[in-house]
DNA sequence: AAAGGTTGCAACCGCTGGTCT
DNA sequence: CAGACCAGCGGTTGCAACCTT
């Protein structure tokens, strides 16, 4: 450290990550997770700043990310969310697990936005008759993924209003296919990474940050188990998301059991277990 | 096959707001 | 209260891969 609390300069590498560097980060921050960025690249041993550290990891290297390409249902998330959000892509990556704000800001800026621009029009009157049938659709028991999308979206929406609280986040709603009641009991699934990060203590799933030393002593192989269960949850649909949420808890289900017997993810077939 | 254009994505930059001293 | 520091966010850039001519 200099006088002036500056760190000694050091080369520092830009551009492109290579595999040696993202291991060198991965098995820092599961080991030690990061107390401050600034500190990580100089006790990870690597060339880098910590603002470049903590982006490869968030975007990169974390567990829970979502690869390929978006579905239509997490197309159409990001649409609504848009058009009442927005830019506000770090907002509208929380309800769209395992991607990144910048993942979705890509594919907005690459893709979304020329569909979003030619159907604008079309998109309005959608969503106004969708908004219109809602509440009579649900009430006959219809099935209709649009419609319960935006309803999905609009309950978020009230959702992120509220004071942040992970153990029991959920407003109470009435006449809500997607917001059960507020015991804990029943939750959407598009929340189980909040759920893990409070019922695992060791692994932040929203950030993959290791807070715990308890399970500093965790093995690679265990968080690599970790991860793929994490990975294959988040490839369940919004529309398993949205209507089964009355189907993949029963009340009085230990979450933590549930998450470390792996009885709690979906198996292959898509059948809750 | 080669050159030029386009696309997709990773990473950087600058700003903002929160916290600490 | 002011300044320093840090994390987080959104805009932008750079570049490799792909496509078109």
């Amino acid at each position: 450290m200099t006088k002036s609390g500056e760190r000694p300069k050091q080369r520092q590498r830009k551009g492109l990550w290579s595999p040696e560097e993202d291991q060198k980060l991965k098995n820092f921050i599961i080991s030690h997770g990061h107390a401050c960025w600034t500190t990580v690249p100089l006790l990870a041993g690597l060339q880098r700043n910590g603002k470049s550290c903590r982006l490869r990891w968030i975007n990169y290297l974390r567990p829970g990310l979502k690869r390929g390409t978006f579905s239509e249902e997490e197309e159409d998330i990001i649409l609504t969310l848009h058009s009442s959000l927005g830019n506000k892509w770090s907002r509208i990556a929380k309800y769209l697990p395992g991607r990144t704000d910048n993942e979705i800001k890509n594919y907005w800026h690459s893709y979304l936005k020329k569909r979003w621009l030619k159907s604008q029009p079309q998109l309005k009157t959608q969503i106004s008759d969708i908004t219109e049938s809602t509440s009579s659709l649900l009430s006959c028991g219809k099935r209709n993924l649009e419609a319960e999308t935006l309803n999905h979206v609009i309950s978020f929406e009230k959702l992120a209003e509220l004071p942040s609280s992970s153990s029991s986040p959920l407003p109470q709603q009435e006449n809500n296919t997607n917001m059960m009641m507020n015991n804990d009991k029943y939750l959407p699934k598009l929340f189980f990474s909040e759920w893990i990060s409070s019922s695992n203590p060791h692994i932040d799933y929203s950030t993959g940050v290791v807070t715990d030393s308890k399970h500093v002593s965790q093995t690679q192989d265990q968080i690599d188990e970790e991860e793929v269960m994490m990975i294959n949850n988040s490839y369940s649909s919004l529309e398993d998301v949205m209507l089964r949420t009355d189907q993949f808890l029963q009340p009085d289900h230990d979450y933590a059991n549930y998450y470390s017997s792996g009885d709690f993810f979906i198996n292959n077939d898509q059948s809750y277990v």
